[in-house]
DNA sequence: CTATATCCATACGGTAGCGTATTGAAGGGA
DNA sequence: TCCCTTCAATACGCTACCGTATGGATATAG
C-alpha cells in the first residue's frame, strides 16, 4: 500500500499542481483540458479519470490556493508578537515577498467570473481588517486607520498587478518608508 | 455628404465602442467576432468588412483606451494649470472616477499576452513618471517623490483591480486624506 | 438612369477543445 | 493464480468560433 509518487501514475494533486502552475504562468484561460494533458505526458483520458470536468479542476485549483495563501501570513505575523507597529512592519515585509502570479491571474478570472469574484471579496476583506486592526492598535482614529490600511493592502495589490520588481534591496528601503510615511502622526 | 450615425450602417468605431463594452463586462476572451456581430444585430460579413481579424479590432479597442485614460487625463489636468499640490488633487480626483472595468480587462489580458504586458508598461511608466514629477515639483527628493508616485498609482490600481467601490462622497474625503498624507512634508 | 463604392448576408471549410464510451494495461489482494 | 481496481489510450460526436468567398442591397456621384 505504497502511495507511489515521482513515478508512473498520475493523482489528482498532480493535476491541481500542474493547474497552478499553468494558471501563474498564462491565466486560466490556458488551464484546458487537452493541453494540461500535453504537458504532462498523457491523454485527457488521464484527466477525466481524476476530474468530473474542466470546472471541477478550476474549482480544486482555487481551493488549493485558498488553503494556501489565505491565513498563513496573519499567522506568521501573529506568531512573533511585539507591537502593533513592529507587526505592520514585519507584515509589509511578509506580503512583499511573495510574487503575486497566482494572486495575479485568480483577480483576472475573477474579472469575468462572479463566483471567484466573491471569494476572492472574502479573501480581501480578512487581510484589510487585519491591516486596519494593526493600525487602530497604533492609535489612529477608524477612518484614518482604514484609509491607511486599504492605501498600503491596494499598492501591495496595484503592484501584484502591475507587475514591478524592483530589486529586494530597494524593494525593502521603499516598504520602509512606506510603513513610515503610514505610521506618522500629527 | 452626411454621415449617418444612429441609424442603419455600422462604422469600424461602432465596433470598437461595442469592444471596449464587452471589454469591460466580461473580459477579452469574450470579445470575439460572432457573439459581438449578434450583440450589434448583424452578422460577421459586416465584421470582416471594418477589420483585418479580430486582432485588427483588439488593437483598436486598446488604442482607444490608451488615448481615453491616459492621453486625455494629463491633458486636463495640465490645461486647469495652477500649482503642482492643487494638479494632483485634481489628478487623483480625475483619475478616481474611471470605475476601472476597462483598465482591469487589459490587465487581466496582459496576463497571458506579452504584447499586451509591454504596452502596459509604457502606460503605467507614462502615468508614473507624470505623478513623481508633481511630487517633485512640490519639493520632495527624487526617492520619497518616486515612493510617493507609486503608492498612490499602486493603490489607484489595487482599487481597480479589487473592484470596492464605496459610494462617491466617501471615495473624495478618503482621497483627500490620501493626499494630505503623501503632500505632508515634514 | 447607370455605375460604382460601401456595407452586409450567406454559405463554406477548417480548427481547437469539450465530454463520452470503450478498450487496454498493470499491480495488489484473495 | 485470477480478479478487481486504478489509471490511461483511442476514437468519436459535438459545439463555438475563425477566416474566406461570393453575391446582394443601398446610396450617391456623374
Amino acid at each position: 500500500m505504497v502511495k507511489n509518487n515521482e513515478s508512473s501514475k498520475l493523482t489528482r494533486q498532480d493535476w491541481i499542481n500542474q493547474g497552478l502552475k499553468t494558471l501563474a504562468e498564462s491565466g486560466v484561460e490556458t488551464v484546458r483540458v487537452e493541453p494540461l494533458a500535453k504537458l504532462m505526458g498523457v491523454t485527457k483520458g488521464s484527466f477525466y479519470w481524476h476530474f468530473k470536468n474542466r470546472e471541477d479542476l478550476l474549482e480544486a485549483v482555487l481551493q488549493e490556493w485558498i488553503k494556501l495563501q489565505t491565513h498563513s501570513i496573519i499567522e506568521q505575523v501573529e506568531e512573533i508578537g511585539g507591537n502593533a507597529t513592529t507587526k505592520l512592519l514585519y507584515l509589509f515585509e511578509l506580503a512583499v515577498q511573495d510574487d503575486g502570479h497566482v494572486e495575479n491571474a485568480i483577480r483576472a478570472w475573477a474579472t469575468n467570473d462572479s463566483k471567484i469574484a466573491d471569494l476572492l471579496t472574502q479573501v480581501d476583506q480578512r487581510r484589510l481588517d487585519y491591516t486596519k486592526d494593526l493600525f487602530l492598535q497604533i492609535g489612529f482614529a477608524p477612518f484614518e486607520a482604514m484609509v491607511r490600511a486599504r492605501m498600503v493592502y491596494y499598492a501591495l495589490v496595484g503592484e501584484f498587478t502591475i507587475g514591478t520588481r524592483s530589486d529586494q534591496a530597494e524593494r525593502l528601503a521603499e516598504i520602509r518608508l512606506q510603513h513610515a510615511i503610514l505610521t506618522h502622526q500629527n
